[in-house]
DNA sequence: ATAAACCTTCGAGTCGACTTTAAGGCAAGT
DNA sequence: ACTTGCCTTAAAGTCGACTCGAAGGTTTAT
C-alpha cells in the first residue's frame, strides 16, 4: 500500500507518516523496488497504533522510546509493558479531566442564563 | 488572590495566568494600588473556565473569540452559546476518540505477548 | 517520448502555546 | 535603609509536532 493511499484510508497526511518514520515513532516501513514505501498490515498496525496513542494524547517522544526498546528486541518485553501501563495511566487521567471538564462546559450551556452574567466589567464600561 | 496564590492553588503556571490574560482567552483582572493584579470571584471564574477549556482541548483561540464576545456585551449571548455548543459537539467527538483509544492501548497492554511479535524486522536483524 | 502525477530525502519554515529574559517597581522583614 | 522576594511589562526564545520547499527520480497516461 502506498504512502498515499494510507494517508487516505486512516485519514492523515503522509508528511506526517513520514515525519513519524524518520523520526522513529514507527519502526522503518517496507519498500518497493523504486524504494517507495509499501505498507504492510504489520506497517498499518504501527500506523494505526501511533495514530491511537497520539490521540489518546501521548507524546511522539514516547512513541520514539517505545519503538527503540521494540527494536532492541524480546528482552525489552516488560519494559514496554511498563511504559504503555505508564501511558495508559496518564491516558485515563487526561480521559478523566477530559469528562470533568466536559460535564462542567454542558452544564454551562445548558444553564447559560444563569451563570454567564452581562459585561459589566471593571474598565468602566455599563 | 494575589497571581502567585492562584498559580498554587489553581496549579497553573503564574506566566501562563498573565499570557492568557494578556491575548485576552480571560478577560482583564482586578488590580490593587500597586497595579497587582488581585483575582476577585469572578475573575477565578474565568480562570477556572479556561482551565477546563484547555484540559478539554479547545484552542487559546477560541477563549479568545469567546471572550470577545463576552465583552461585546449581551447582545452576543445567542452567539457565545452558539460558540460554546460547537465546542462541546468537538469536545464530545474528542472524547469519543480517547475513550477509543484508550480501550485499545488497554487491551494491548492487557494481551501483550499476544499482539507485539518480536522484532524480527526488515533490515535484516534476526 | 513527453507530460502529469506520483514518489524520494533533506533542510528549513510554521504554528500554537507557552516560557524566559531583561529591566525595573513595590513590600515585608530586620 | 537595605535586602529578599514578589510583582510589573515587553520582547524574545523555546518546544513539540508537524508542514513545506527544493531538487530530483519513477510511473502512468496519452
Amino acid at each position: 500500500m502506498k504512502i498515499n493511499e494510507v494517508s487516505k484510508k486512516y485519514q492523515i497526511a503522509s508528511d506526517t507518516l513520514r515525519y513519524w518514520e524518520r523520526v522513529g515513532a514507527i519502526p522503518a516501513v517496507s519498500r518497493d523496488s523504486a524504494d517507495y514505501r509499501d505498507y504492510d498490515e504489520e506497517d498499518l498496525n504501527w500506523v494505526s497504533f501511533a495514530m491511537s496513542m497520539r490521540d489518546a494524547g501521548v507524546s511522539v517522544e514516547y512513541l520514539i522510546d517505545y519503538i527503540s526498546l521494540f527494536r532492541q528486541g524480546s528482552h525489552t518485553v516488560q519494559a514496554r509493558k511498563d511504559l504503555l501501563n505508564d501511558q495508559l495511566e496518564m491516558v485515563g487521567e487526561r480521559l478523566f479531566k477530559m469528562q470533568k471538564s466536559y460535564n462542567k462546559l454542558k452544564y454551562k450551556a445548558e444553564h447559560y442564563e444563569k451563570i454567564d452574567k452581562d459585561y459589566k466589567g471593571k474598565m468602566g464600561v455599563h
